[in-house]
DNA sequence: TGATCGATGCTCT
DNA sequence: GAGCATCGATCAA
């Protein structure tokens, strides 16, 4: 199955928020050994450096970890959290400058059975709406149905196997809510930036 | 349906 | 050594 044209390098070079947008309704399509999973982007985050308490760049020099955040967009800034999650964020902004946005929500196109097979669930025959939006429905969820782990670090994001699609249409603006990050109450003034996007009504968001 | 809590280990101070 | 961009189980209502 085709999701429409492949998003080039170009793409990710854009403003954060406008890139944060722009993502919604892509899809994130990941040829693995073991098959293809693919699911459309409904809801991101955008983390932004030195004026945001929230993001990991908020000390404005890279690290070990965060290095990639720092290099060129459209690259795959995978971090592991909590002692047992990985989270995929698209990086953005230019080359030195620390941003990225993290997929927090898809919903399955592709590949579910493989989908649930990572993620150790068992899907009816068909499978129930429920049991399908459980398997993605939030950072950690999404990035372990798609099989992205540390070693997807640093991947660029319009290369196979794990790439980004236009989707069948552009999302307009007036179809997206916005609030604030999730689990970010540490961030001081940040917490209440208005960072957080997703499609209004769509089943798949991990908070509507 | 929502609140609470434990798991688990990396990252940075 | 403290804290974390989470999840799933459990319990209350």
């Amino acid at each position: 199955m085709r999701w429409g044209k492949a998003l080039s390098q170009s793409f990710f070079n854009q403003d954060t928020e406008d890139l944060a947008y722009a993502l919604l309704g892509t899809v994130l399509v990941h040829d693995a050994p073991t098959g293809r999973t693919a699911g459309r982007i409904v809801e991101v985050e955008m983390y932004r450096g030195v004026l945001d308490r929230a993001a990991h760049s908020f000390r404005g020099t890279p690290t070990s970890r965060t290095q990639v955040m720092f290099g060129p967009p459209g690259h795959a800034y995978v971090y592991f959290i909590y002692g047992m999650h990985y989270c995929l964020n698209v990086v953005a902004a230019a080359d030195g400058v620390g941003e990225a946005i993290l997929l927090r929500a898809l919903e399955p196109l592709e590949g579910i059975e493989l989908m649930a097979r990572r993620r150790q669930q068992t899907l009816s025959n068909p499978p129930r709406i429920s049991e399908v939006k459980r398997l993605t429905n939030g950072p950690a969820k999404l990035a372990q149905a798609m099989g992205v782990t540390r070693e997807q670090y640093g991947w660029p994001l319009f290369h196979s196997p794990l790439s980004l699609y236009q989707g069948k249409s552009p999302v307009p603006r007036s179809s997206v809510a916005r609030g604030p990050r999730i689990n970010v109450q540490y961030a001081q003034e940040a917490a209440a930036f208005e960072w957080r996007f997703w499609l209004k009504d769509n089943a798949f968001v991990s908070r509507g």
